[in-house]
DNA sequence: TCGCGGATATATCGCTACGATACGTCGCAT
DNA sequence: ATGCGACGTATCGTAGCGATATATCCGCGA
């Protein structure tokens, strides 16, 4: 249930982990990191908010320095249980991690996990993407009818860029293999 | 309202024009070319059918040749309503028309239409992405804090595929145009 | 020849999360 | 002095998605 959710609720433990934020704010970084597909509404965003105040993830920090300003301003910040489960949903990776929309947001913070678990979330990510690409060839060559110009147009374009991010991912996972390797073997192709 | 509902209509009205299907086949169809990011789910296919059937958009096939086959295989066809709306609906060019799912659609289709509407939306299409791109950009830049290596590596990644797909839809457009000319040059390469 | 698994096929329902919208504040341009 | 656009919080209706139920057909091994 709510995968969407539980990708928010990362992201924003996240994002709060560099600094209080708030609402208007996080949504800004938000769709600036998902940013390039769907947005993030504000339908989604508070209620989750909610959600993580009541389950003590974040807490509103102390308000207005700035005297008697109308309107408040909630600021919010992560408590210690956020963090610990911060750690806990970067750490538990499995199918959901390497879906389209949690994929991006974990990727973000690669930082502050380690190596191990970065391979893993990138080459889940890597076959996923491999799978989906095997799949439209193979429907592809069992058409019988040949496919109109535009059409197949469209198919080469898209299989060309998830090709060109797999070439991408690989060249992550690589990276993070001569980073971690004592003795780096020169010639490790793909 | 229902701007997704909008283009599956699109898309089923289309994929009939190239002979009579069923739900089933329609909807693998559909996926195949929305195909990268979601599937089409039947809790929407069906429901959009339905409509579809109350507004004689489409009609049931006459059913079994092959005698007492127990369960209905529905199978459908367009109307010349039908036809009619398809019409309509890929000649309605407007913001929707380039929108992330409605672009791909109305593309499949481009041979169905004639060149101005294929020109207006292609680049209508790259200036939402330009447009996109642009914003990035300048949120980049009025960063204060510098990121982190990963979240960096992120955003050059997505400002990358967007730069790649303003790039094909130009070298698009380019063909069109050419395709146009009075004066067809010759070496007209792929 | 039976039966089992998997592909084919139609259909519905609960619930999530998204779009739309409302409301309010601040700053600055005209 | 007022209008406009960015900033900011909040809620609600409903579209449509995921899950699930149900049924038929067919190939294949035992």
């Amino acid at each position: 249930m709510a995968r969407r959710a539980e990708s928010i609720e990362l992201a924003v433990l996240g994002l709060l982990h560099e600094g209080p934020m708030h609402g208007y704010e996080l949504r800004k970084r938000l769709n600036l990191m998902l940013g390039w597909g769907r947005v993030l509404s504000y339908g989604s965003l508070y209620p989750t908010l909610k959600k993580m105040l009541k389950g003590a993830l974040i807490e509103e920090l102390a308000p207005s320095l700035t005297p008697v300003s109308r309107r408040p301003k909630i600021v919010y910040q992560v408590t210690p249980a956020g963090t610990t489960e911060f750690e806990r949903l970067m750490a538990d990776i499995g199918p959901a991690a390497w879906e389209d929309d949690n994929f991006g947001i974990r990727f973000a913070f690669f930082g502050r996990t380690d190596m191990e678990i970065r391979l893993r979330v990138l080459e889940g990510r890597r076959s996923r993407l491999q799978e989906r690409l095997d799949r439209v060839q193979s429907q592809l060559s069992m058409t019988e009818k040949e496919v109109d110009r535009y059409s197949a147009e469209l198919q080469r374009h898209g299989v060309e860029s998830a090709e060109r991010e797999v070439q991408w991912l690989s060249d992550l996972i690589n990276a993070e293999r001569s980073r971690a390797g004592s003795t780096p073997p020169p010639a490790t192709q793909n």
